[in-house]
Parts: structure tokens; C-alpha cells; sequence
DNA sequence: TCAAAAGTGTTGCTTGTACACCCATGT
DNA sequence: ACATGGGTGTACAAGCAACACTTTTGA
């Protein structure tokens, strides 16, 4: 028994978590931070609000980050990019289905009008809901208040240090859309010409040539993610 | 089958990842940061070096946290505090001995000579390597040199954003200490007065009641974290 | 009195904030 | 012309880096 074998061995007596990804997928909808829920339709919290999320495939998914893509085309049929890993939380009360619970967090941002998300595999529904609210409902399902939590400190933390929320933009934008997406996040006002002066001072955004756009006013200059 | 089962009937049906902890142990050795690594007893990369780690163990953890202390204790016979998490990485080929592992990487931040690590279970021998030569090593087991580079990295942009290495640090210090334990983290000489002024303006220490320390020059102030 | 390290001060530059002002456009 | 939002400039404050300087100790 003092084998090379004694890791297999170890692997298969030692039951593995139940290992999940959860998806935080926010948008900015009448000014204001959403998080995209999910209504559930299956016990546990049958008919509760919670991220959607879907176990990790290990005949199917490549990465972590192709089975975050999966979940998400199973779950809302449509694909998200730029989907950033937050945490990993664990623990045997987080699932009432399992021992142990692992879900490995995924957080997008996207604009609201780019995507087209209806309900999948086991999902009644689905809505948006302000992150301030969700962040603080005891009524969603598992952790995932906590999880909607964690995930909004961290694209605030992110948008303060100047980087791009690039899913909540257009592939062209003017600076007055990126400044108001950046303040929308972080729910409060910023100063114009400090952000311009930012912008440009570490070359985030590049004009885009001779684009311009108009309104009853004086058009704007194009830019577009370096 | 359509029954509130499935999830459960998906979670027994789907083979879950052989899900480890790695930890990635930080220390300075000779002014220079280096890390902890083990040689492995056994089959896969026996005898090559590789993080400590080990599996999750749903009967026996909390927590990831948890799983952590435990698989610290068992491998090094000792306690580490203050591990901080840091990513989760997964996919099919990181590991022969399973068809898909993922690995949540943990890293701790010790003193030398707080440190009383033994090699444990399935461990031949511990060796301290600088970083600089493990993050660049392809002779190290699985992708762990990939995933030291991270560690170093994060450590590196936490220092520079003046999160205090706390692992690091006597219980009281002196300010000299501090900065020179800082130096040696980052690779590159800081400003005195800077990082005194930095310091202070945000309260990361408090002078310790009338505490000093002599030598052949001028004693020092004595100072904790706050 | 000298070396060594502690600790403070000065200067100039960079960055951020607040606010004012001009510019271009459609109505 | 004027309202509206785009875009730029200025003035002040805060912060940082480099460097010089003074202080306190044991030898």
C-alpha cells in the first residue's frame, strides 16, 4: 500500500466537492448597476432568485474559463466574453445537494442591449436586479448575495483604478459615454477634465479617425480600447 | 426523471475534478525572496520539486481556508497564518493522475526563522528556492512554476499598493525593518521619507509605547500594525 | 570624535480637483 | 441667437521623489 499509487488511491476513497461555476453578470440599466438573476426551477430554493450557474463538466470543459463559457450558453443561450475569474468559496453547508460545495466566480459586464438571454436549462426566468438590492436580499438562493457582493467591490476597485469596463461599451465610444459608464458604476460624479487628462495620460483609448457622431449639439470625437 | 432530482442525478452522473490546494510559501532568505518547495515522494514528477499541496478533503474541511491550514500541517507540520487566496486554475492535462484537476493556490508570507517546516507526508525533502529561478524552472512538477510566477506578482503589486507583509514582520519592528523587508519584496530601493510620509498618512503602524532597540548607533522607534 | 543608522526638512515635479471658459451644432 | 453638450485651460492643493541635513548612540 505504500505505493506510487498512494495518490490515486487517496483520489478515489476521498469523495471530490460538488465543484460549480457561478456567473455575476452585470449591466448598467436606468443609470444604475444590475445583476443579472436567475429564477430557479428545481429544488434546492425551487423558485428562488440565484446567479446562474452550472456544474463543471469534466468530458466537456477545457479550462475553467471555457466552462464558465459553457455554463453560460446552457444556462442564457448566448455568449459572453471577457469573463473574469473573482474567487473560489467552499464549505459542506453551501449546497444543501452536496457534502461539499466548491463554486469557482465569474464576473462579466455587458451592455444591456447587446444581449439577447432567455431562460435555459433549469431556469424559470429571468430578470435584473439593482446591485444594491441584491447585494442585501437574505431571500436569494445559496451564498450568492455575498458572491453579488464581492464582485460589485471588485469592478468598483477596478473602475476607481482606471481600468476599462470594456463589456459595457460600445467597440466606438465618445469620452462623456466612457466617463458616464465609470460613474454609473461607481455611483458617484467625476471630474471632466481629470478623467480626460487620466485617460490619455495612460494611453487607454485611441481616437478613431475622422468619426464623429451627432446629436442637436456638437458632435463628438470617436475613440475606441487601445 | 424531469424531477427535482436531476440536479443531483447531474452531480452523480458527472465525475467532479480532483480538486487539490497548492501553496505557494514566501519567504526572504540572504535579502532575497524565495520559496518554499517540496520533492516529491512519489509518482507523478517523483523526486522532482513542486509546491506543497494536497487534496480537499470534504470530511475533514471547513473551508477552503480550512482545507488550506490542514493541508499546511500535514505536509510541513506546522501553521501557517494569514494565507491568502489568490487563484483557481483547472483543466484536463495539470495533472496524470486525474482526468481534469483543479488546483485553488493559496500563498503565505513567513519569516525564516518563525518558520519550523518538516517534510511530511508524501514529501522527500524542502529546499527554498529564489523565485526569480522557480517561476522560470521547467523542471518544476505540473504548472507550478506558472503559478509561483502569479504569487510573486500579486505580492509584488499588493507591496506596492502598501499592504503591509504582515507574515513577514516581528511582532514589533522598526521602520528601517519594514522598508528594507519591502525593498527586498519589490527588488528595488524605496525612499525613505516617502515611504515613512506613505506610512503614517494611513495609519499602517502605531509606535509601541516608549519601545526601543539599540545597536552601536542611534536606537529606533518600535512599531506594530495597527 | 567618528561611524552608522535614525529621523526630519526642503525643493521641484507630477498628479488631482474644481471650476471657468470657449467651441460647434441643430433648432 | 441660444441652448446643449463637447472640449480645453487655469489655478490651487496634495502627493511623491530625490536629496540634504540633523540627531543619537557605541566604540
Amino acid at each position: 500500500m505504500k505505493s506510487s499509487d498512494d495518490a490515486k488511491m487517496a483520489k478515489k476513497m476521498h469523495p471530490m466537492p460538488f465543484t460549480r461555476i457561478e456567473v455575476v453578470v452585470l449591466s448598467i440599466i436606468d443609470s444604475r448597476l444590475h445583476v443579472l438573476l436567475a429564477k430557479r426551477a428545481e429544488a434546492p430554493y425551487a423558485g428562488k432568485w440565484a446567479l446562474p450557474g452550472g456544474v463543471v463538466r469534466i468530458d466537456l470543459d477545457g479550462s475553467l474559463e471555457s466552462a464558465a463559457k459553457r455554463v453560460v450558453a446552457e444556462r442564457l443561450g448566448m455568449e459572453l466574453p471577457d469573463m473574469e475569474q473573482l474567487c473560489a468559496v467552499g464549505g459542506p453547508k453551501r449546497d444543501p445537494r452536496a457534502a461539499w460545495a466548491l463554486s469557482i466566480v465569474f464576473r462579466a459586464l455587458v451592455r444591456i442591449d447587446k444581449i439577447s438571454a432567455n431562460p435555459g436549462k433549469r431556469i424559470k426566468s429571468l430578470t435584473w436586479c439593482p446591485v444594491s438590492e441584491a447585494a442585501t436580499d437574505r431571500s436569494l438562493a445559496f451564498d450568492h448575495a455575498d458572491l453579488i457582493e464581492r464582485a460589485v467591490k471588485t469592478t468598483r476597485a477596478q473602475t476607481n483604478a482606471m481600468k476599462l469596463p470594456a463589456g459595457l461599451l460600445e467597440k466606438q465610444f465618445t469620452l462623456s459615454d466612457l466617463q458616464t459608464t465609470c460613474e454609473q458604476i461607481l455611483e458617484l460624479k467625476l471630474d471632466k477634465s481629470s478623467f480626460r487628462r487620466k485617460l490619455d495620460s495612460r494611453d487607454l483609448v485611441v481616437p478613431v479617425a475622422g468619426a464623429t457622431k451627432g446629436g442637436a449639439f456638437r458632435p463628438a470625437q470617436l475613440y475606441r480600447l487601445t
